[in-house]
DNA sequence: CTTAAGCGGAGAGATTTTCTCCGCTTTCAG
DNA sequence: CTGAAAGCGGAGAAAATCTCTCCGCTTAAG
């Protein structure tokens, strides 16, 4: 692959990465053609059509997720900071726009729907070993550190993005969260969330594959 | 006003704070149509342009988050969960398409500005009041829960708010987080967040605002 | 029961979006 | 350095979407 070709397929998904977040899985392609600075036939060259784009972008994501769940697990002892780490870094990567790309229904993709496992295998031992600890909830599943890590990494509308040009905001809150997701000790009056039931990962699957079949 | 004019009228709000939570402020009228159930000459009659709708919603949520933010301090003997009521109050308002509208620019309008100011000075009431109980951590201000609150109210893509049919999810992790904001005890060791400093409801209005006149 | 206010659908016109053709530029092997 | 093949961007036609109005029917309220 030539060299201008990879650059070009870099800006086109990280362009689609942002335009998706923002405007849906259903934006025109146009405005990621604008933002990544590309003419319209770089994109349309490389895919052939919108699946083919969010395709590539989701195997793009996923990989890198999954490496990063990887990282985390290896370089940290505590099992809570892995899930720390691992947390902050699927925020960097909006990991929003993989799972809402992931699971529009869109996929069926058998490479895909391995590597997703993968990953969602390595994280879940992560967060098995963080309940073990006694550090995380046992009511908090990986559903629910997605989810958080999906709404607290979205661009906002507004220009409300400006408060944080270069993330630091976005690290801030989302390490106040998690404190908010830490196990009360015996002693400690700071949690008054009551119990829950901790959200699955396949629970959003579930929420997210489109009811095509039914009815 | 004809009762069936009222209730087109709320309808067409409703619809309209989800399709502009979801699209943006530039979405198609015809989706807030569709919604909303009514046909396009219902909202184009009452609304000759988009501005008024906006200001029209605007006003609509502002008043109703501004007494709710009156109700929570009323209601709660303790500061914090005065605070903790107003937050789950403002993300069932959805709260963020009010900020976002607000903020967009498009609002001038004096009437408007006020019942901001009114309603911003209530809470912030609130908040330094739980600062002063020492249950709400220092560094965390205005800015920061509304924030919060618009990032887990927001509407989700692809399908992934199938998972929270009645908000009693948006509820668990609003309650959730809020844990993560109090303050640190002494001898807990939940809180690893670092110290920072809290986000006023002026940032929030300075980085949103356009900037129409700079330049 | 009258009457005026309100409603929704059809559709013309304007705007946006998709997608391709083609001449110019860049990469890279030899 | 040079040639050839791969890649690029802009212009713009065709298709799709969006805006907004006219008008005959329905509903509310006195």
């Amino acid at each position: 692959m030539r060299a201008d070709a990879v650059r070009s397929r870099r800006r086109i998904l990280d362009a689609a990465r942002e335009v998706f977040l923002e405007r849906g899985l259903d934006a025109p392609l146009d405005l990621i053609v604008r933002r990544a600075g590309v003419g319209p036939a770089t994109l349309y060259r490389r895919y052939p059509d919108r699946e083919a784009l969010v395709r590539d972008l989701t195997g793009d994501l996923l990989t890198r997720l999954e490496s990063a769940a990887e990282t985390a697990a290896a370089v940290d002892d505590d099992a809570f900071a892995a899930v720390r780490r691992f947390v902050h870094a699927a925020a960097d990567l909006r990991m929003g726009a993989a799972i809402l790309v992931l699971l529009e229904g869109l996929v069926v993709d058998e490479e895909l729907v391995l590597i997703r496992t993968r990953a969602a295998n390595t994280v879940e031992t992560l967060i098995q070993a963080a309940h073990e600890t006694g550090r995380l909830r046992r009511d908090v599943g990986m559903g629910d550190l997605v989810l958080l890590s999906i709404r607290l990494s979205r661009p906002l509308p507004g220009g409300l993005d400006r408060l944080d040009p270069d993330g630091s905001l976005l690290h801030r809150h989302l390490d106040l969260a998690l404190d908010g997701l830490t196990a009360a000790s015996s002693d400690e009056p700071a949690a008054t969330a009551g119990p829950g039931v901790p959200l699955t990962f396949a629970d959003l699957i579930t929420a997210a594959a489109r009811p095509t079949t039914a009815g």
